[in-house]
DNA sequence: CATAATTTTTAGGCTTGCCTAAAAATATTT
DNA sequence: AAATATTTTTAGGCAAGCCTAAAAATTATG
């Protein structure tokens, strides 16, 4: 417990926290070896090592899933990967397709005084420029309740954006040019039965149609009937 | 060139730098193992490969010296950590002695954009929290051209202190508790001679003695005589 | 200037984190 | 339930960055 971690070790937990969250299955050596451009092989050979650590239980051939002290680091480093994404948009200019590379090198600074003091510089943020959760000092994790994907709401609502998929560096940039961003509120005008594209208006903006894939990963809130 | 260098490259190039700045010596494989906590042996290996990349140049036996290019980037990595430290003490509330080992990590992160914002946001700070100059985007060191050791001040005069050592800790600390920081005015009353400490006056503060060592790693300029 | 002391390099080895190729286990089809 | 396809593991290897011990070069000393 309280051992230093490498990069590479900080970042495979942090992926079986991303492929676990929400379902309640185990993770596969694919599925990771797929998110860390890593060779299955090496999955495998990391797990071991994980596993010998406490910080993943491992079956040989049954997948991977974090033990409680592996989720409590994995969840940190989620932690400070979104406060230095917070910084960046908020203090140093950066735009929101920006942030994601330079985080990855900066959430393994080991420093909690420095995460906790960034935390309040920046005035204790809930969401990260995507949108995404901010665990707290503790770990706990809000997530907002009520979202769902732009691509289940149904016609004739009126919808706040307030997050965003920020693994595409293309979509963030689709968005830009379009101008949705978070907090912007969209009516969703009509849905077309053949590619399941939607028509929505952008309160304040144009009328556009969105495909499935960019609505699947854009996650609004409900706010009323037209 | 502009290839990307590993933690350890950076950090040999830089302690390259430190080694013989000021001095127009070579240095030797020795000074470099003592200053990384690193075995000769391990020196040897690293400046072949150092050299193989054009940015050492070295001779068996004969110590190794920075190429241009080598030089340049010890000059930005250095740029890196003294605005991280800067940054730790005016934005998050760190102490002079505390920034150190965390600017140590800092100064890996990969991104000019980020390095070129943070000193925007900082405000273009000319020295860091011990008085070092922050050499600037093109890689120009201001340094302070009038600065002398106190240990090498002449009694009744009035001196200013501008810079710190940062390397020993203790004496960080020590220099917090007796109230002698940056912009100190000192007035130099006694030196003596058996053991070279001397007794300074501390303006609008205590009077106290300084050792010889302690002197020497504090910087000052000279304001005027008593 | 020859011998001793010091510095530096070489030789060989270890761990980490990857890789490829082949073998083994599991899942899917027919 | 075989046969086939897919997934995962094992075996063996490689580069980086460190190490120790021994050899070689350089520097200091009597
Ligand atoms: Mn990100
Ligand atoms: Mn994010
Ligand atoms: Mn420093
Ligand atoms: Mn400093």
């Amino acid at each position: 417990m309280n051992e230093i971690l490498s990069h590479s070790e900080e970042n495979y937990l942090k992926e079986i926290f991303h492929l676990s969250e929400g379902t309640n299955q185990k993770v596969s050596t694919n599925a990771l070896a797929e998110r860390l451009n890593a060779k299955a092989s090496s999955i495998t050979d990391m797990l071991k090592k994980l596993a010998e650590k406490k910080l993943v239980s491992y079956i040989k051939y049954k997948g991977c899933e974090l033990t409680d002290e592996g989720e409590k680091i994995a969840v940190q480093i989620i932690r400070k990967h979104r406060l230095w994404e917070t910084f960046l948009v908020n203090k140093i200019e950066f735009g929101w397709e920006e942030v994601h590379d330079v985080a990855e090198q900066l959430e393994h600074i080991q420093s909690i005084k420095l995460i906790d003091g960034l935390d309040k510089f920046l005035g204790y943020p809930k969401f990260d420029p995507h949108g995404d959760p901010i665990p707290d000092k503790e770990g706990k994790i809000s997530y907002r309740k009520s979202k769902i994907q732009l691509s289940e709401t149904v016609i004739n609502s009126l919808v706040e954006v307030v997050s965003v998929n920020e693994d595409s560096l293309s979509l963030l940039k689709y968005l830009d040019e379009i101008e949705l961003n978070l907090g912007t509120e969209l009516k969703i005008l009509e849905r077309y039965t053949f590619d399941e594209s939607i028509k929505v208006k952008i309160v304040g903006g144009q009328e556009l149609n969105l495909s499935k894939k960019v609505a699947e990963n854009i996650g609004v809130r409900f706010i009323s009937e037209i």
